[in-house]
RNA sequence: GGGUGGUUUCCCGAGUGGCCAAAGGGGACAGACUGUAAAUCUGCUGCAUAAUGCUUCGGUGGUUCGAAUCCACCACCACCCA
């Protein structure tokens, strides 16, 4: 069933109750939420595991209520952080918002009624302050918060009054939905859970009714890190912030000790068939890297752009080019004195972000065109040199072609 | 409200008047080795350079031939006392 699914994929990582919390959810009773904050204009592979988590149960026949903290993204969450987050203004949060519910619809299936999608703000936002002190203040223990896991990072460097009631926001925003929608259920990030144990305990004291809270595990390499981020941030679902070529890359190089773990945890493959993939050694991983590639990109931008990022990386890696691969235009504005050399070619390109770096890439012998090697920085090219096929590499795995005007 | 300590380059963290673009570590990047993996070793890590140069050490002013380092004020943070 679903529960022993979830299980063996290694997603659950703590339960309220687990026979009660097993019974609803084989038998599609769940009415559950999960929290969703927008704090940018995207939602990224954290996100994606939640929203598979979702759609895992809406197949099995629960009911999804996608909860987004267009109100507890005015505080912040604290949880797990080491500083205060960067206050957003309303304008930029009801932006995000609207981005968050574009791509979620991508997942879940909202038709008929059989998910619902609902903006904390709706609620939160016309509270009144004494109200709430008595209404909700007397059910939480400040001795017992300041004791819970999520604060204990901060309680190191400060933690404001205003992060301190983000714990409360969100018990209250499962009270609600109890109420409202029946929502019996909350799941989240493991990182969420003494926020979610608020919840529930809320909603026992008030009405002295039972909900569940469960959360999955977060998504981490082997070496204990987040996954889902690069140097240059996070791995987006968005395709003009990550392009799905990106994307497919991210997960074509994940370590070996990883791939497996991503497979369970993401992709919606049988289990037998990954657990046929866990006796694969040495090279034949990079099978499974790719499967897995292949697998979440066509989940998250579809199957086409699925196949045009694996063939891209395909042709890239063996034969060193191909369509499909990142490319850049420059024009004549790029050009000094009707050239341009080597580094501003890798500016342009994004390969680097100074002509510092690039001259540096160059010198270390990292950088080449068309398969050579370049060695000197004083390299440089005529709008000619463009005309046939210009693939510029730095380092192993960043390719670029050149396109001119 | 009172006291103390702090704010340094992506991060941690040294630096208390010239030898500082700033030790050391982490990370990132590049090279070797490989399997688009990991581990290891090497290089490299402000910007612009052929060189010389230019802009940085919370902010603003000041002292000085010369300041990340001294002084004043402001801002923010932590800890202790209320």
């Amino acid at each position: 069933m679903i529960y022993d699914e979830l299980v063996a994929r290694g997603l659950i990582a703590q339960v309220t109750d687990e026979k009660e919390i097993r019974e609803l959810v084989d038998k599609g009773k769940a009415t559950f939420y999960i929290g969703f904050d927008p704090t940018a204009d995207s939602l990224h592979v954290g996100h994606f595991m939640a929203l598979c988590l979702m759609k895992r149960l809406q197949m099995a026949g629960n009911k999804p209520v996608v909860l987004i903290g267009g109100g507890t993204a005015m505080i912040g969450d604290p949880s797990g952080r080491s500083d205060m987050r960067q206050m957003m203004t309303t304008e930029t949060i009801s932006h995000n918002v609207e981005c968050f519910k574009k791509q979620m619809s991508r997942f879940i299936d909202f038709s008929d009624d059989k998910a619902i999608l609902v903006n904390n703000a709706d609620w939160l936002m016309d509270l009144n302050y004494v109200e709430v002190l008595r209404d909700i203040g007397p059910h939480f223990s400040v001795n017992r918060m300041l004791t819970a896991e999520c604060y204990k990072q901060r309680m190191e460097k400060g933690l404001s009054f205003l992060e301190f009631n983000y714990m409360i926001m969100q018990s209250y925003d499962f009270y609600m939905l109890f109420q409202k929608y029946g929502c019996n259920m909350q799941f989240g990030g493991d990182d969420q859970w003494s926020n979610m144990l608020g919840g529930t305990e809320l909603i026992r004291r008030k009405l002295g009714k039972d909900a569940y809270a469960m959360t999955i595990n977060l998504l981490l390499n082997s070496e204990g890190k987040k996954m889902g981020k690069t140097q240059s941030g996070a791995v987006w679902l968005d395709p003009k912030k990550t392009s799905p070529y990106d994307f497919y890359q991210y997960w074509r190089n994940v370590s070996d000790q990883d791939v497996l773990k991503c497979l369970r945890m993401l992709t919606f493959l049988p289990l037998e068939q990954i657990d046929e993939m866990d006796s694969w050694e040495g090279s034949r991983l990079n099978e499974a890297k790719d499967i897995l590639a292949y697998e979440l990109t066509k989940l998250v931008h579809g199957e086409e752009e699925a196949a045009r990022a694996r063939d891209a990386s395909k042709a890239l890696f063996s034969t060193g080019s191909a369509e499909g691969m990142p490319s850049v235009q420059i024009t004549e504005t790029d050009l000094r004195e009707g050239r341009i050399d080597i580094m501003q070619l890798l500016v342009c390109s994004s390969l680097a972000s100074s002509r510092n770096e690039a001259r540096r890439a160059v010198e270390q012998g990292g950088v080449s065109v068309n398969g050579e090697k370049i060695s000197d920085i004083r390299t440089d090219y005529a709008p000619e040199d463009f005309s046939e096929e210009f693939v510029l590499k730095k380092g192993k795995k960043k390719f670029c072609r050149i396109e001119y005007k």
